[in-house]
DNA sequence: GATGAATGAGGGTTCATTCAT
DNA sequence: AATGAATGAACCCTCATTCAT
């Protein structure tokens, strides 16, 4: 009767239904394209009845996006934990910048976040608008980073005189622009290894106290 | 009986494609998510049969990457010449925010041209690999902010230090994430007219010799 | 999951099979081209919805090809119970004869299998494909006259100095020239039933040991 | 205005339709299955304009009835002068044989002519109905062989107690299925070389006077 | 609760035919 | 007379969704 709306704790989700986030994450990381995954393929992959989908959620759209909700918060929590086990700024960005070029499915993964969060087609929409309740927004990126920042600006690292907004869509931006680089750079011939470090030094720069140019 | 590779001039496009051209257009500026938009709909809004689509193109996918192609091509024309007519790197940077802002379709068209060039489904492949064409290099972005930093450069008002591959980069990193914070403001409460000088002096900043605005 | 391959016994096969099955001869039989048998017509007279038939069937081929063997596999096993019924050569050669003359659509049809077993489509050589299997070879007309005829050495009606192979071709080649008067007598005004009794002491002659009849 | 019927002389026939009629034959000669065959690919060989082959024809199944039946009285033609070359039925009848072995694209036309002769669809309908006329006639199989028994027959060399309709199908057809044995041995093991001298013999022995077994 | 057989709307594509030039 | 751009009906096939079991 009550179907899953994404935003239930993993302990509530019953088993088969993380059985189908796994398999839609599974599939989107091994970059099939959000409009190219069907119900059949996430049951199948999921070992689950094509019905089943449909005792959970309303529509294909629903499961999607609930998977999609899933990892977000699933990698947001990964993140914040291992942002909050490094030492300092400079840290934490080469941390970041390492994920990004970690040759797993994480960067489709990511990249289609991306998209997702910035398209607006009504999928968009509705994935959004699942973001946008006080469950959800601890795990948003303006959650995330805002904090790492705030801790930076008490350490007295990061500069105070920008609104933390600003900062963490300057951190986001750049480094979804690395992502960019690094997944177009066999085709329009960037050289995102090349790139890191003024990424890097861009971004301390910007944001810390010390310019260390 | 040849069909259109999207590497055609303006003129040279018969009436019919270019009614295609702006149905798809305007399809994607109303939100529809690309592979939602079909061929039947294309033509339906174009004003023309079904298989006529099939005269010019010789599959959907054909059609598409050539309207996105045409419209790569119009828009970095377009503002080719609006930044060369500008006084100073400034007066640039405010004419491209000025245009990030306008309200029109043209946000949520720009936002699709760079999925589909950062997605990897096959649709992006083929967009990508029309781009990576001698008569398409000029339109590239690298091509046209290479061009207006090497301009500031020889001006003086920019600095020369860094490789201009970066400095294009920090650019276009800066707008996305002023475009960003558009699209996401009513979803996520951001304040975007509020990033837009933060935004605008950080490009300054960056990237000309003055530092110390 | 399973798609259908053509070599299920017919207790095998679920009911909307056996109706498209069904649905595929009864067109055939109305004289309508193979080509120009859609699977709408078919799935429309077998009484199911059209998505059905491809969870049975990979393509429209595939579907008429496996009503093909299925029909060719049933016709086969009456024709040969019923030859082994016969007391004699002459017997066997008048139930033929008579087979021909029934003016159901089996003639044509009988034709058609005879057109696709000859032809060069690909449609063609997927039928052929189907037929050179183990399960299927005792149903060749090779295999169901070739015990005929080897039935008839043994009993001594028939002679022993040709091979078997050229036999079955003497007694194929005059049943194909009673079946080609027949569908074309109308058209050419031939008259059929007056080359009967050649026929038929065409295959006697050629064929048993007692010439002279 | 006035439509072709394929009853024209071939001196009557504009140039136009001479080309496509070549089309077509050299399409079937080449394998193509008479229902892959479509007017663009007839016109686009035929070297003219798609309409212009609707103002000589009403339907694609005009065109293709006409070609039909302009190559069958071609072929007639020929073979009857060939035939009436020979010294002899023994001769003929190797003559025929040989024809059949040729590896050009005539045992496609051939194998196709028969098809559509024994078919049961509109399309086999029409070409009958075209054959039916008394200008056609003499290009008729019963004619062609016809003529060659009775010749046969005032030699002294053929049988003259069957009906000549009799003889002239008991070869027809044997011709035909060696043509059939010929088209499918690769895919069912029959060897047609070795049939052939059986065949051969078959045919003298059924119809000659003197049996020279 | 769970299933998967069944559906049919709608997708991309082809092609016989028309008609303005 | 000749053309080929244009059409739209009809093709094969997919897939989200339902429902009897």
């Amino acid at each position: 009767m009550g179907k899953i709306t994404g935003m239930e704790r993993k302990e509530e989700l019953p088993p088969k239904v993380l059985q189908m986030y796994r398999a839609v994450m599974e599939l989107i990381a091994e970059g099939e394209d959000l409009s190219a995954i069907s119900v059949s393929t996430i049951t199948g992959r999921a070992g689950i009845g094509k019905g089943t989908a449909y005792d959970y959620f309303d529509t294909k759209e629903e499961i999607m996006a609930c998977a999609l909700i899933f990892y977000m918060t699933e990698f947001s929590q990964s993140i914040r934990t291992k942002l909050f086990a490094c030492e300092g700024f400079e840290e934490q960005i080469n941390l970041l910048l390492d994920k990004l070029e970690e040759k797993s499915g994480k960067q489709h993964c990511f990249l289609r976040f991306v998209h997702v969060l910035t398209g607006n087609s009504e999928f968009s929409d509705l994935v959004r608008q699942k973001m946008v309740c006080p469950a959800f927004e601890q795990n948003l990126p303006l959650s995330v980073f805002g904090e790492v920042i705030e801790q930076g600006q008490r350490n007295g690292e990061i500069r105070r005189d920008l609104p933390t907004e600003y900062l963490v869509y300057a951190v986001v931006t750049r480094l979804s622009t690395y992502l960019a680089s690094i997944v177009t750079e066999e085709c329009f011939h960037v050289d995102s290894k090349g790139l890191r470090p003024y990424i890097f030094r861009g971004i301390l720069e910007e944001l810390t106290v010390q310019k260390k140019l």
